[in-house]
DNA sequence: AAATTTAACTTGTTATTTGCAAGTTAAATT
DNA sequence: AATTTAACTTGCAAATAACAAGTTAAATTT
């Protein structure tokens, strides 16, 4: 998306502000998923022809990396880069915003344990067990 | 729009995840608006049928409320409920990762600082400085 | 008190984006 | 050689957003 003004919250939804870019990170970084296939699979079940478009433009965007597996050649390998990962924070508090005030969903209690005592040790440790 | 999953990223999207919402959220929370029009005016221009519905749905969800101004009866005040409050630290780390990788866009520089140091106050402060 | 302005919308209409179903391609497996 | 799998692409329908213009009720100006 085109800039819509120089606004850093503006900007940021000029990234991912859609309704499935952050999935796709929440995907990678949380779930360790890797390829095509498995987004295609999570819950929400986003359109093939939608996840290969918002693929194109975050690699484009420079949040994640797409290359070829060494052993399969037909798959290929998604991966955060650093300023992909960096998002973790922004997922991390719908997170805590969302089981605050939603208590039917699938919060991870321990996350939100971490959080209250060590915010700054647990956003390291996640992001340290990104693939990558 | 109609929840796609249990994951809590996910509901948070449901809730704010498209082009306009968050920036409404943000011009309440950091720019102190409280009326339609000054709603209108933000750089991004939205559009006022866009702005209209999404006024309508923030408050069919509980984020903001709406209320008739006492002594101008054509103004309409728009405020944060707590549950909107509580989506800054959201806001406050777009603001943070925006500012880290992109450093043309208008990020305060005193909140940048302040967000290294203490976190924890730099929130409750800007908290407590919105109108209600 | 009538005419004008203002705030907050609503109503068409067009353009863009999303969603669904089916099809393609190249590589791997049977 | 035939089948399956992974990662897509294509075409079309539905939903959402964008643009321009119009409406309504209250306030202000003349």
């Amino acid at each position: 998306m085109t800039r819509r003004s120089d606004c850093p919250i503006s900007n940021t939804l000029d990234y991912v502000g859609d309704k499935w870019s952050l999935l796709i990170l929440r995907d990678l970084m949380f779930f360790n998923k890797n390829s095509y296939s498995e987004l295609q699979n999570s819950d929400e079940r986003m359109a093939t022809n939608i996840l290969s478009k918002r693929l194109e433009t975050l690699e484009l965007d420079g949040l994640i990396n797409k290359r070829t597996d060494s052993v399969d050649k037909r798959k290929k390998v998604y991966s955060l880069t650093k300023k992909g990962k960096d998002m973790l924070p922004i997922l991390l508090e719908m997170v805590v915003w969302c089981s605050k005030y939603d208590k039917t969903v699938d919060a991870p209690k321990e996350v939100i344990r971490r959080y209250k005592t060590d915010r700054e040790a647990l956003i390291k440790d996640l992001q340290k067990n990104i693939k990558s």
